[in-house]
DNA sequence: ATTTCATTCGAAAGCCCTTTGAACGAACGA
DNA sequence: TCGTTCGTTCAAAGGGCTTTCGAATGAAAT
C-alpha cells in the first residue's frame, strides 16, 4: 500500500492525502478523518526511503561509538544513547549508530556519514581538547552537537557537566578531612575533560595552599585495569597519597583492588572517589564515594538540541554546563595519622 | 555534487557513472579508473536516500533497546551492538537504534521499523520464551534474526548460547566440591534464557542425586539491587543454600554484597557464580566465578546472519549454539562442613 | 452583482539514484 | 561477406514521496 493506492482509493489527489498525513493545515477536518481513518484501516505507512529523498532529509542522527579496546565498553554510552534514542523516538527521527576506532577510522566513519547525507546531525561525545571531529565537521558544514566542551572552544552547540567545580569539590572535601596528598589519576590527556578535571583538582589544591606535585598527577585509559596499574604507581611512590581522584568509576574499581591487594585499607589508609556513579558503585568494597552526573539525561538533552539546531536555532544559544554531584560512600573519610611526613 | 553533475563533467552517461563506482563489470577499466578519479577529486559521493530509493533497500539493520528501569543500562547490549556496527560498517550498511519499554512501545517501534520501511532486517536480543516481537515480526514479514531462542521454536534465524550446558557444569562443579543445596537466582522466566538456565542447573542436580528443592530457585530483574534482594531471600530460608548460581553478573555482585553484608565469607560459607564476565568481575571482592559468553563476537555473527538472510539463505541454515566456558576465581569454593544438615 | 478572500484540493515537477533494454562499433567465425 | 557475439555505453523509466503553483469553490465584502 504506497501513497498512490491509498489516494486512488479515497478517490482524492496524492497530494491531499499527504498533507492530511502530514499534518498540513489547509485540509478539510472531514477529509482528514476520512484520509487518516483509511490509512490505518489499510495499514499505510508512507515509504521512509522515499519521504527523505523528497524532503531531503535524513531524518536521522549519528553517533559514532568508540570501539574500546578489551572486551566491554564504557556503559556510559550505552546509558547516553538510549537517553538520545528515547528523546528522537518522539520525534520520529533514526539514530544511527556506527562504531568505529579513535583516528582515521573515525573521521572516516563521520566523513561517510554526512557526505553521503545518511544523517542530518550528528552528535559527538567526549571531546577532546583539540577535536579532528569537530573541526572535520565544522568545516564539511555539518551540523552536530558535542557531549563536551574543547579547546579553543568553537562556537558549536554542546552540553557539559561541570567537572572542574565537581573535582575542586571532591579534592577540597578531601582536603577538609585532612588529606593533603591527593592524586589524580587522570583520563588521557588529549580528552578535554581530562583537562578541566585536572583544573579542579590543582584549583582546589591551590585554594588551600597545598604545593602541586606533579609526581600525583597521572594518566590512564579509562578502564578498570588500567586503573589498578596507575594506583599501583602511586602507592609505590616514596611519599604516597593518602587520597586518590579518578577521571571515572571503572578506573576509581581498579585503584580500589590495586590498594587492597597491597594490604591497604580503604578509607583508613587511602580514600578513592570516582566519577559516574555506575550501578556497581554502591556494591564495591566499601561503596564507592563517586561523582554523579545525570547521563541518560544529557543524552535526551542533546537530542533536544540538535532538534534546535535543526530548526535553526543558533549555536551560540546552544550552551549549557550541567552540575554534578558528590555522592559519598564508604571509600572515602579523614586521613590517616602519619608517622612520616616532616616539616 | 551529485550523480548528473558528475557525469556531465566526465562526458559520460550516469549509468556509466553509476556502474563505475558501483563496481560493475560492464564498463571499461579506463573509464572506470577515470570516474574514480574525478568522484574523488570532487568529492562526490552518492545521496545515501536516492539510493535507498532506487535500489527499494534501506540499507540499515535496526535494532531495539529495551529501556532499563533503573539508571545505567545492561552493558551487555552495548558490547553487542558494537559488534554488530563493527560488520555492518564494513557492509556499508547502517545500525538504526531505538529505545523503548518493554511491552506496547516495543512492539510499536518495531512495527514502525518495519512498517515504515526503515530497515532491511531486524535484530532481537534477550528472546523471551513466547516473544511477541518475534510473532509480530513474523507475521509482518520482516527479516530478522534473533540472539537466543524460544519456546515454541519457530524457524528463524538465531544465535544462542549454550546457557543450558554452562549451567549444568557450573552447577556440577559445585557438586564436586561437595556442594549439596546449590541455590539459583534466575531471571525473569518469560526470558527464555532464565528457562535454559534452570534446566541446565535442574539436570546437574538430577545427574547428581540431588532432590530439587523449589524454594532454592528465585527469580529476580537481572541487576545487583535485585540480586542481592533475592541473595538475601535465600539467606534467611531454615536451610539456606551453600553456594548460588546467578543468571548474569551484576546479580552476583548483588548476592556477594548481600552475603557479606549479613557475615557470610565467600566462598568460605557461600559460593558465588555469576554470568557474563563483565569487566568487573575480577575485580570483585573475592573476584568473582563467572561464565563468559563471546558477546562481541556474536553480536558480528549476528550481523554477518542478517547479512546471509538478506542473500537469501534459509533461516533454518542459520541456526547457532555458541557455548560458553567457566572463568573460576575466587568466589567458590569446597562446600562449608556442616554443623546441622541433618539425615 | 461584482470583487475579494480564505479554504480546499489537484497537477505536475522534482528529489537523485538504480536498472532495464537497447544501441553501437569492433572483433569474430563461418 | 554477412551474421553473431562481445564489450561498452546510453536513454529512459521508474522508485514513492513532498512541495510549488494554480485553480476551483463558496462565503464575505463592496
Amino acid at each position: 500500500m504506497n501513497l498512490r493506492e491509498l489516494s486512488r482509493h479515497l478517490g482524492l489527489s496524492q497530494t491531499t492525502v499527504s498533507r492530511a498525513l502530514g499534518g498540513y493545515p489547509e485540509v478539510n477536518h472531514r477529509t482528514r478523518e476520512r484520509v487518516v481513518e483509511a490509512a490505518r484501516a489499510l495499514g499505510y505507512s508512507p515509504n521512509r526511503s522515499a519521504r527523505r529523498l523528497a524532503s531531503g532529509k535524513a531524518g536521522a542522527i549519528g553517533m559514532v561509538l568508540p570501539l574500546p579496546a578489551g572486551h566491554f565498553a564504557d556503559p556510559f554510552f550505552l546509558e547516553l544513547m538510549i537517553g538520545i534514542g528515547e528523546r528522537l523516538e518522539s520525534e520520529d527521527l533514526d539514530l544511527v549508530v556506527t562504531a568505529a576506532a579513535a583516528g582515521e577510522a573515525e573521521i572516516a566513519a563521520y566523513r561517510r556519514l554526512v557526505g553521503e547525507r545518511r544523517v542530518d546531525a550528528l552528535i559527538v561525545a567526549r571531546t577532546r581538547s583539540a577535536d579532528p571531529r569537530l573541526t572535520m565537521l565544522r568545516e564539511a558544514g555539518a551540523a552536530f552537537v558535542a557531549l563536551g566542551r574543547s579547546d579553543p572552544p568553537l562556537d558549536y552547540a554542546y552540553l557539559d557537566v561541570d567537572a572542574e567545580n565537581a573535582f575542586a569539590e571532591a579534592c577540597a572535601a578531601l582536603v577538609g578531612l585532612g588529606h593533603r596528598r591527593i592524586a589524580l589519576i587522570n583520563a588521557p590527556a588529549e580528552l578535554h575533560l581530562a583537562r578541566l578535571r585536572r583544573r579542579g583538582y590543582a584549583d582546589a589544591l591551590a585554594a588551600a595552599g597545598i604545593a602541586a606535585d606533579p609526581a600525583l598527577v597521572v594518566e590512564a585509559d579509562m578502564t578498570e585495569a588500567d586503573g589498578a596499574r596507575a594506583a599501583e604507581a602511586l602507592r609505590r611512590l616514596a611519599d604516597p597519597p593518602t587520597a586518590v581522584l579518578t577521571a571515572n568509576d571503572p578506573m576509581a574499581i581498579g585503584a580500589l583492588r590495586a590498594f587492597k591487594g597491597a594490604g591497604l585499607r580503604v578509607p583508613d589508609d587511602v580514600s578513592v572517589i570516582g566519577y559516574d556513579d555506575l550501578p556497581v558503585a554502591p556494591l564495591t568494597e566499601p561503596p564507592l564515594t563517586t561523582l554523579r552526573q545525570p547521563v541518560r539525561e544529557a543524552g535526551s538533552r542533546l537530542a533536544e538540541m540538535v532538534l534546535a539546531r535543526l530548526a535553526g536555532e543558533a549555536a551560540e544559544a546552544l550552551q549549557e554546563i550541567w552540575p554534578a554531584r558528590l555522592v559519598p560512600r564508604g571509600s572515602h573519610g579523614p586521613a590517616p595519622a602519619r608517622a612520616a611526613a616532616p616539616g
